[in-house]
DNA sequence: TGTTATTTGACCATCCCTGACCTTTATTAT
DNA sequence: ATAATAAAGGTCAGGGATGGTCAAATAACA
């Protein structure tokens, strides 16, 4: 038998799994007492089980009446395409190329309209930096960060 | 079932979606009446979810003939809370600083999940820079600069 | 044995709900 | 008119019900 995080997060992965609504709402307090922990035991399993990274999202609230609500996020169709992830290798960028790679996203309707002025608004901020250098490493560092933030 | 407050809530923005006149008029003890609960239950519901920031408008009379009216504020969505416009003359910001802007935003409903997720990519990226000093000035550029391209 | 992962418990923050007391307005009595 | 009374709504502090955090203890592992 594995330790009581393992199983936890086994069960719940296999209520999620079940969930007709394609979201889990629990209360910590009673999962608890089912496993027979203590409540913060939840939080730990949520932490290190349930990130965004690894494709969850967790909300909560407290209160009477309060609750915790899990769901797998929807990571179809996220894929971008290859060239992109393989753009984003690079160190640098100037600005023409970062719009260029941004406006490949919109079109390909991987980013909003919004989103993609975001972005856009980023890039541009950056070039009131003085040193040229800086200003390309930071045009591919923002980049690659931010569309992790929205892909992964 | 969801707790008082949240059924009071959904309860009055139904009827106020189905009201001709564009606002809602109740009387507070009645409403009390009608979910069984004490009269400033209604007081705290119309202060948590009826508040300007989340486009609503109460108005009040007491004594004889008494009532509250709410309306939904048209601002088309995009007036931002004066607060946040304020805080954004400063030249730099913290990380900390940042970060609870964007989630002022998001919790006000301002930008969505994923643009919050992109603005705070944004600005957790900006820590690799060398100089504290140039880190807290890009900040405070990229917060006004995408919340321009958002707003503006 | 040293490191990492798990588990616990004490303390904290937030949300909701109530009740006592206060203020304002309309109505009634004098 | 004026004063008293009734009929609204407003405020605020408190308590119960949750969930959150963090550091220390313990266990598992390499």
């Amino acid at each position: 038998m594995g330790n009581l995080a393992d199983n936890m997060e086994y069960y719940l992965k296999k209520l999620l799994a079940l969930s007709a609504s394609g979201f889990l709402e629990i209360k910590r307090k009673e999962l608890a007492g089912k496993f027979n922990c203590v409540p913060s035991q939840v939080n730990y399993v949520l932490a290190t089980r349930f990130t965004l990274e690894q494709g969850y999202m967790v909300e909560s609230r407290r209160g009477g009446k309060g609750y915790l609500r899990i769901r797998k996020v929807d990571t179809d169709g996220w894929e971008l395409p290859g060239g992109i992830l393989q753009e984003l290798q690079q160190g640098s960028f100037s600005a023409g190329q970062a719009m260029g790679i941004i406006e490949r996203l919109l079109t390909g309707k991987y980013i909003s309209m919004r989103e993609s002025r975001l972005m856009e608004a980023a890039i541009k901020c950056i070039s009131t930096v003085e040193s040229e250098q800086l200003q390309s490493e930071l045009r591919g560092s923002l980049l690659r960060c931010m569309i992790q933030a929205l892909f992964y």
